[in-house]
DNA sequence: ATGAAAGCGCTAACAA
DNA sequence: TTGTTAGCGCTTTCAT
């Protein structure tokens, strides 16, 4: 119908103004709802936009207030359940607050994610949250970024930044983990988990060492795998451990994350290795698919929604500093909640039977 | 440092310019690289634009360009992992063409996807890929966006629309999945789907009823259940078949998806029926997942990548159209893609044993 | 309460 | 080749 400059035929407010035979002005503050405006000419105003059709045009309106009500998120892969829930969480969380959420997938790559956080400061997102794909890799790029927007890093912690951080006291968890496998008979673990590439795995596995020396369980070398965050990875590691161990495998297979988790109990299943009878296994993250494991998952959850929730008030913290022309980076927050425990059937609670 | 307006302190080209002691249109020029400008020229520009960390405002130019480049995606949950990996294959797909994608999630609801429509045409994306929540309920929404914007459906499709459309061809699918376990030995057969909200599970209900019949396959009312796409779902479905079937349970369960076999196979263990043994079941979609049931799903892979590869091209075209001026709209298509069937463990290939 | 007008940062005619 | 300038659609002083 109308059809206007390249706009691809837009109504623009200055349509509806004639259309209402009012000024620009008015029209912008019956529908922004900002400022006065008499009942009569919100009622003409009104009909005038439904008559046409009228859409803000959020990018003008985005030039002009420099706020784009929007946040970019990075996370290094989609298909991990784990992260795309931690979406969903920050979705909500953002909603709540009337802001919108601009997804994008690093493909695990530092590069990607580089380009992806490029990409987000020229949109003008309001700020950032990012799951840093890579422990030190990422570090230049996230910095760089931080240095332009609010940004906070979750789940994930890269070195050699100052940011904020919302994540799991991944030694705390591991903690329980390690002592629920030792109430449940194990003198003996692995660990399998990916290369320590990022925070998460370096953390957890420092965690679960710790804890196994505290508690005086055997941890040989041969049995602490890394390599991906993936199940089959998580299959290839049992056939290493199989192969690996002339003394029989370990009484425990600690796991980094759940898609690990599944593929050992998947593989020990197919090498015909009980579990949790022979030996204990966990996961980490509680995903959807934990319980769906053949026995189902003992795992640690994440407290998403916690996380998610925390995350936003930082960012909405920073935003409000900046506004208020704080030019100084305020103090930095990095918040660790600690999870909990979820006990299935891969593992041997309440002591050996 | 550089502290201006309330744009955040981001430098703009007119500082680019002062610096470089050029007019803003060269730095323009020089930094997209459109028009011409000597050696030297770029240099200076070049240089400037590097010494004060110039990064553009794309949001100005997207203002000015009455284009943004990106796409934007509207998924039913972004927790399906059938979703997410369709989600991968159009990044994949739009990465190669220059573009971003914009990625919404519609929580299966209608209302939200309504909403998630309207900010995508707010923002000025350059055309909308989505794969509608609800059978008629989307209908509207998807159609006053796709008056506004280049719109393409995917996967699913709402009546009473005239968009483009890509997915798989459900009927011939499930013909190939109903002829695979008659051979394999099935008589009689149930179908677990969601509820006839949207396409695919109507077509597959459609494909599965019309082949069944063809090969004189019993199939008793009570053996079609509907009602949602998750694991919980098809692990009541069983429950229910095992109860209201006096005779036994049917031959074979075929499922609208994977998540849903995922959840019939596993409810088929706990309640001791042996899975291909006593009954074949499939799933639908090729998900990651599929291959770690127990057993191994045989499922319909679908062809992500080339949907996807489809779907922008089709995006391309109507923005090519749109821009050349075309106000009538051109012709819609619908393309159709032969998916293939996976055979893995849940059912008895090559005839009965 | 309403309107006129400036300007957000960028690009593309058009001039020089 | 380079510069000047108008203007994308919106919001917001500042007058009226």
């Amino acid at each position: 119908m109308q059809q206007r400059g390249g706009n691809g035929g837009r109504v623009t407010i200055a349509e509806v103004a004639e259309r209402a035979g009012v000024s620009t002005a008015t029209v912008s503050r019956v529908l922004s709802g900002r400022g006065q405006a008499s009942a009569e000419m919100r009622r003409r105003v009104q009909k005038a936009a439904d008559d046409l059709g009228y859409r803000v045009n959020s990018i003008a309106r985005a030039l002009r207030n420099s706020r784009t009500d929007t946040v970019g998120m990075v996370v290094p892969s989609i298909t991990n359940p784990f992260f795309t829930s931690l979406v969903e969480s920050v979705e909500h969380a953002l909603g709540r607050e009337g802001k919108e959420l601009f997804l994008c997938d690093a493909q695990s790559d530092p590069e990607v994610e580089a380009r992806r956080l490029a990409s987000l400061v020229a949109r003008n997102v309001d700020g950032i949250i990012v799951s840093p794909s890579h422990g030190t890799a990422s570090g230049p790029a996230v910095q760089e970024t931080a240095d332009r927007l609010p940004l906070v890093q979750l789940d994930r912690f890269v070195g050699g930044t100052d940011t904020d951080w919302v994540g799991v006291d991944d030694i705390a968890a591991m903690r329980q983990v390690v002592d629920h496998l030792h109430e449940g008979g194990a003198r003996s673990a692995a660990f399998v988990g990916s290369r320590l590439t990022n925070s998460s795995s370096e953390q957890r596995l420092e965690g679960f060492r710790r804890r196994a020396a505290d508690l005086g369980m055997a941890v040989r070398d041969a049995w602490i795998l890394l390599d991906d965050y993936t199940v089959e990875w998580g299959e290839a590691a049992v056939a290493e451990l199989a192969a690996g161990s002339p003394g029989g495998p370990p009484d425990a297979i600690v796991c980094a994350d759940d898609l690990i988790a599944l593929g050992v109990t998947r593989a020990c299943r197919a090498h015909g290795i009980d579990v949790p009878g022979r030996v204990q296994v966990t996961g980490f993250d509680n995903i959807e698919f934990a319980r769906l494991g053949e026995p189902a998952l003992t795992t640690v959850d994440q407290p998403r929604d916690r996380i998610a929730a925390e995350a936003v008030r930082l960012l909405a913290a920073a935003a409000e500093a900046a506004a208020g022309g704080d030019a100084a980076p305020g103090s930095r927050a990095h918040i660790a909640l600690v999870p909990h425990l979820v006990v299935r059937d891969s593992t041997r609670a309440g002591g050996p039977r």
